[in-house]
DNA sequence: GTTTGTATACGAAATCATTCGTACAAAGAA
DNA sequence: TTCTTTGTACGAATGATTTCGTATACAAAC
């Protein structure tokens, strides 16, 4: 049914405000994209009717401004958009990827200790 | 200098091509190529002649089959998809990334041994 | 020397992502 | 009611990516 996700990237930024927001009109939305980008208001409109042709948005058109809702799960877009890097990009190794982002990125205590109980589980788990 | 790496899916497969087997021919890299989609010798050469203009490719030019290199390195580019993946659809966390790809791709005990070494060496070095 | 095969260069079509202008409908204020 | 604001719909321009056809040069085989 819902095959491949291949959100663009400006598609990926309505993608995060409606996951962090929940259901949103376009102008809930522009509002937030504004701060970080200026393009006007009817591009961010036809971005999302272009999204919800695609079926990655749900939308409400019951009330005059339409209000709509992400129709891929942020799990499943992350999922798929981090096997696509590990398949290009690190040659299907995810350890690969995993030492790529430590290494390079900030990651504090409270982190890292997730990161290794999240270890010994999977390590459990596996044997 | 050699700011913002974005290369395009074809142009990262090129790029794999030449990181993994070294300088090569325009026929070199197509005869990989082929073999996991079917597109002509010219949109090959196209190919890496728009890279070689966006400075992604050196070439020696002194022989008639030109011979060509990367011109970015695998790390680097590897570091700056990475990137942009944790700031677009993980919220700037590297461990909500690495705790996905641990979790959804296959990693052996090999690997998984590498990442706790990792880590170790992380912790020593941050306190 | 002519033919055949294999190069590069380059123009241009096809597709997709992004952007915006404009038309028009619906509410609400004057 | 009329004017202004705020919505949707939609066509179309722009720019980037991918693709290929064709022109032309060189080299090797015949």
């Amino acid at each position: 049914m819902n095959q491949n996700i291949k959100p663009t990237e400006s598609e990926l930024e309505i993608l995060n405000i409606l996951w962090s927001k929940g259901a949103c009109t376009v102008r809930d939305v522009h509002e937030v994209l504004e701060q970080n980008k200026d393009a006007g208001y009817t591009t961010t409109l036809k971005l999302m009717q272009i999204m919800h042709d695609k079926n990655l948005l749900t939308r409400d058109a019951s009330a005059r401004s339409h209000v709509y809702s992400a129709n891929v799960s942020q799990e499943k877009t992350q999922g798929q958009l981090v096997k696509k890097l590990i398949d290009n990009v690190f040659n299907g190794s995810a350890a690969q990827l995993v030492m790529q982002a430590l290494g390079n990125h900030k990651t504090d205590k409270k982190e890292l200790e997730a990161i290794k109980i999240y270890l010994k589980e999977m390590e459990n788990k596996q044997q």
